[in-house]
Parts: structure tokens; sequence; C-alpha cells
DNA sequence: TCAAAGACGGCAAACGCTTTCCGCAAAGGT
DNA sequence: ACCTTTGCGGAAAGCGTTTGCCGTCTTTGA
């Protein structure tokens, strides 16, 4: 049996309401609905309000796609990052994704888990949505890829890693004074025997941390034997790992400095699980002051990066490159500092009296 | 190879390559590729050999926009949860995502915040966008919208809480199962004062976990003097103050329950501050099983409910109300189930040794 | 009073794709 | 060999917007 053919009102379509039945109730053509939404000028007040009556009575939605298809932009951002499952992302998401919507985009999340054929295929998606612009939170992104989205002069944001290329933003994180902030705060305090849990270096910002490190307590005269330079995979199970290993050394650093705080977390920890006490056996100090940090055993001293303002800054890269119709001046960079925010996991190195410390510069020789 | 210089279809648009170029290419007509591209059976597949070559050969990626105009689908599904920074809602989001870009979609976060305010303006935003369906895994969305998206058959997946009306898919977690499965475990290790940490009580699930609580207990024979049970905020802080209040009752219970795993861990930290030792002094028992749960300290003895099985449900949901054709038969129930996983937060109440357990009354001590 | 200028709103052409309809050619039946 | 059936490709009609181009109606200066 054929079911209600003889309805003609009656239409498989999903009861969408259109520009055409605006037009149609506040008796306008479909060009001046047009207008009346997008405030153009032109349009006569007293028209206008009609229309937003109209607009109001029946419901109507401008439906993005089709405005997209004629418009060339989606208004629609992308955002790539590592891990959501990485506390410190959700944060970056939730505050890049406030910014984005208040400035009238939407935003498509994708996580690479550290995979480089799902990165691949995440950017092709988020090309054929026609994102206006992409965010890269995260690292080892195809050069090609890349290069060619340059040409075409599609807007990208790098966080700190980028390829080296003209015509990008980069986020400028300073990983070398954030991690000179750890290091000089824990030499400041005594330390002297400091170890590095750092993130895959695999990866370039990892990598670039750990150089960091290396130099910073090269300025200060300490030498870093190769066994306190231990890789971790910025989460909580490598920062595990990663501190058993230190552990197990013949002896123990007094203090140990972290890539960033999901490591720091997981090194906290292993220390807890083998009866050493935090910051009294030993020092640590994490990276990115995520949420979670404040609430740990000891409570985590770490350095902060404001993943307000990356987010701030990220926005406002992608905005500036898609909103301006000369060609973009050359690589903009992005400031992003870091600030040093002291807890309760660090303290004096075991044995070193705070009465001999105050007083003493950071550049102290001596035990 | 480009012998248009004069032709009029090359405008200063960015350099998007369309079917048109795929067309001319391979030698055949628009229609020929967008039937190769969507694999229709009519296409010599020799023909569709060559179109493909070419589609790989000048780079060709479908422009969603406007297949969605033409379809009426734009494969994309929305995502609603509380609050995307509470670590279990990435877990969630993670495995959603999977699970849609292996069907082909798009997903669009957004978090509430609890503010609902923000949830309709969310909504808003997502059905502009023309989401092909919309999984709300958080609670106290507008009735009235519901309403209206339910009568024009709009696909939508609720978690538990659902509104009342028929022709809706629910998830429904098993609370009471599950609750009961930890309020079963502290009972059956001897304890009989068991407080209960609920989330906030303005809304739906909440109330829902905190009655289940209640009933579990009551099946027990067991009292719940109001005092024991407070009200918390789904996230560590609220752990935090609920676990504080129930510090500062004139007798600690012997084991406290917790609506989710974020309360108890937040319980933890309270318990940790104040030197009291888990779970000698008091048991804590979590509800999730968040990733995090087991790197607790203790390791928290929670209720694991599958956020895969969540994710899965939720998206086989939304599929089968937008790819079937027909009206659908009435609302729909997934089960999840839960499953108790006994880590080191729960043990016997202190002073109740294990021999003794079954069948005496746990012994206390003062303080 | 008339014409020129100016406002303003409607028509219609894209945007990139899907899909229906139609014509042409080849295959099959008698 | 003719007529019917079938298969496959091309042309074209939208999908819901925006927007350039005109036509019309009002306003204003001489």
């Amino acid at each position: 049996m054929s079911p209600s053919k003889d309805n003609p009102t009656e239409r498989r379509r999903p009861a969408t309401v259109s520009i055409r039945d605006v037009a149609q109730r506040a008796g306008v053509s479909i060009a001046t609905v047009s207008r009346a939404v997008n405030h153009i000028s032109t349009v006569n007040a007293e028209l206008a309000q009609r229309v937003w009556k109209a607009i109001e009575e029946v419901g109507y939605l401008p439906n993005t796609q089709a405005r997209a298809l004629v418009s060339g932009r989606s208004k629609m951002l992308g955002l790539i990052v590592s891990e959501i499952t990485n506390p410190f992302f959700p944060e970056l998401v939730q505050e890049f994704e406030n910014l984005a919507v208040a400035q009238g985009y939407e935003v498509l999340i994708g996580s690479t888990n550290y995979d480089p054929a799902r990165t691949e295929s995440l950017m092709r998606r988020l090309l054929q949505r026609n994102v206006d612009g992409v965010a890269v939170m995260t690292f080892g992104v195809e050069e090609d890829l890349v290069k060619k989205l340059v040409e075409r002069e599609f807007p990208l944001v790098f966080v700190d890693a980028a390829p080296d290329l003209s015509n990008i933003h980069v986020l400028k994180v300073d990983y070398a004074e954030g991690i000179r902030q750890g290091v000089q705060h824990l030499a400041a305090l005594g330390h002297r025997r400091i170890a590095f849990i750092s993130g895959p270096l695999t990866q370039r910002s990892p990598r670039a941390r750990r150089e960091a490190f290396l130099k910073s307590m090269a300025e200060l005269g300490l030498k870093v034997p190769p066994e306190h330079l231990v890789e971790g995979s910025h989460n909580m199970e490598g920062g595990i790992t990663a501190m058993e290993r230190l552990i197990a050394l013949p002896e123990l650093p007094t203090a140990v400095m972290c890539s960033n705080d999901m490591t720091a977390i997981g090194a906290l920890h292993a220390l807890y699980r083998t009866t050493h006490k935090v910051p009294e056996d030993i020092s640590v100090v994490g990276f990115d002051d995520i949420h979670l940090a404040q609430f740990m055993l000891p409570p985590l001293t770490t350095v902060q990066m404001s993943c307000r303002d990356l987010a701030a800054a990220a926005v406002e890269g992608l905005r500036a490159g898609i909103e301006q119709d000369h060609p973009r001046h050359g690589r903009r960079e992005w400031h992003i500092p870091t600030r040093l925010v002291v807890r309760q996991s660090s303290t004096f190195p075991r044995g070193s009296l705070p009465a001999l410390v105050s007083g003493t510069q950071p550049k102290r020789s001596g035990s």
C-alpha cells in the first residue's frame, strides 16, 4: 500500500523553516529578510522591525551551511590537541570554545593521540568541513601538508613548535623562561641534584623543554648526569615509570622537575607508593598548572602557563588570518608568559637548614 | 595546463578544487564524478577508476557544506556535556568522537557548565549548524525545547534523565544497581554508618543517585541520619567541602559513598589533609571509574560505568534516529550496566576484624 | 511643475553539490 | 531484421543563502 501521496502539503522534508517563510510572513522578499538579518543599513527601519517580528514568530534560524556555501566562510574553527583526556587540554578547549563562540565561531575538536596517521586524517576532515582556520595545539603535523596550506594562505596557528615557515602564526610559550623559573626556584632552595622527567622525545616541544632544562642548569653551573634525564610520556603513567627509574638509582636526586603536571602527578604517586615523602625527601615541580595541581597531596609547585592567554592568542591569531583580506605580513609571534606558582611539593633539600638558606643567593655554591 | 584564460568560471576565489575540476580532468560530467564518489553502482567500473585517479591527482575534497545543503544531512552530531573539564567527560567525548568519525560523522561539542541559559544557546547553535542529532549527556535541558524537537522527529538521545516524553532514546545507566553494588560492598565489609555525598540536587540525575542510595540502605535495614547526606557538586571542590562537613560531625561515618569519582577524589583529599587514613579510618567509594581513579592514593574503589558503552549506545541511538526513514517505534531504552571495581580505598571498618565481620556488628572505639 | 538624484527593495545569479529526468546506444527477445 | 528493454551519461533543477544589479518610488532643487 502506498501512503499518503494524495496530500501534497505533507512533504518528506524536515520541518525546517527557511528564509522564504519569513519573507512570506513579513510580506517582503527574501533579499530584504537577508539584509535585515545581516543588519545592512539600507533596509528601512520599520521594515526591518517587521522582518524581525516575523522571524520571531516563525522561529527562523538561518541555515549556516547555506550561508557558508555562498560566503565562503564556514565560521568554524578547527582545534587540534594531543589528547583530550589529558586534563590540560579540556581546560584549553573550554577557553578556546568560549572565545570562539563569543566571536560567532563554532569549534571542531580533534585529538591526535600522538598518531601521525590520525593527525593527517583529522586535518583532512577539518579541511573538508571547510573550517576557516585551524589551531594546532600539538606537535608533529606533516610539514608538507602545512606548507601546502600556508601557500593557500589558509589560517593556521601553531603552539610553540611550528615548522620553519614564514606566514604562520606561532604562539611562543616561553618554555626556556618557565623551566628556568622552576629550576631557579629549586636551586634557590639549595638543590643541586635536580633530575628532569621529559615528555616523549620524539616530539619537538618536549625536546625544547628538555633543552631549556639543560640550559638552565648549565647557567647555574649545575651538572646533570645522564641518569637524571628520564623520558616520560606527558601523562601519569609516564610520570610513574620515569620516577620509578629515578627511585631505583643508587642515590635519589633531591628534586625533580617535570615536563608537565601530569608527569609530576605521576611522580608524586610513584614516590608515595615507595613511602618517600614529598617534599621532605624530594621536591617535585610541575609545568602547566592544571586545575588538578592545587589539589594534589601535597599541592604541586608548578610553572603556570595561562591557557586562557593561550586560547585567546590562538583565537585572535586565527581571526586575524581569516578576517583580513590582505595577505599576511609574515610570521607573527605571540608570547605566552609563564609564572612560578609555589605550593607545597617543593622545599629545602633534606639536611639543609632553612636558616642557612635564607640570605644566600640562588647562585650559591657549597653544600 | 589550463588553456582557458578567458573562462568566466575562473574567479578570484580561494584555490579550492571542486567537482568540476575533477570532471574536466577525467573527461566526464560532474554527475558521473558525483556518482563515482558516492559509490553508485551504475557507474562503469573503468570510468569510476578514471574518476578516482583524477580525484587523487587534483586533490579533490567534496565540499561538505554543499553536500549537506542538498542532502539535508550535515553529517554532524551534537554532544552536550556538563563540564568538559570534569575528567569523566573527556573520556566520554573521546569515545563518542571515535565512533562518530568511524561512521562518517563530525562532532560538535558543547559544555553547559550547569547553566540553563548556556544550554539553551548551545542547543540553538547546534540546530543552526544543522546537526543531524544531539546527544544530551547532561541534565536540565528545557522541556519545551525538547518537546518541540521531538515533534519534529529530531533525533535526540538522553542519558538517564530524560523528560517524560515518548519517542526519545534514553540511555539508562543503572544507577540503582550501581549504587547498590557500592553500598552492598561496604555493608558486606561490615559498615553500617555509611554517608553519601551527592551531586547538585537541583538536577535530576544526582537526585536519582541519591534516591538509589537511600533505597539500597533501606533494603539492608540501615538507617541514614540526615547529617550523613551531604550535597556536593560533582567536582573535587564539592567533594572536599562535603567531606569537611562530614569530618566536622561528632562521629565520623565509617564509610562514604560518593555520587561520582571527582567527588570521591575530593573527599580523599579532605581526609588526607585532616590526617585521616583511608581506608583504615574511613572507606571511600566512588562512581564512574574515571582513568584517574586507579591512580589515587589509595587507588579508589568505585563503580564502573563504561563510557565506551555509553558512547556506543549514544551514537547508535542517534544513527537509528537519523538513518531510518520510517517514524520511530516509540521510546527506546538502552541499558548501561555498572560494575564494582574494588581497589584499596575500602576495607573493614576499624576495629572489626575480618574474621568477625560476618555476623557481628562492627565495634567502634572512639574518635 | 518637472526632472534629477537618492533610497530602498525585489529579481535573479551564483555557491558546490546531489539527483531526477531524459536521450542515446547497446542488448535481448521473437 | 524490428521492437522492447535496459544501462549509463549529460543536462538541469534545486538546496537556502548572499549580493550585484535594476526598477520604482520618494525626495528635493531649480
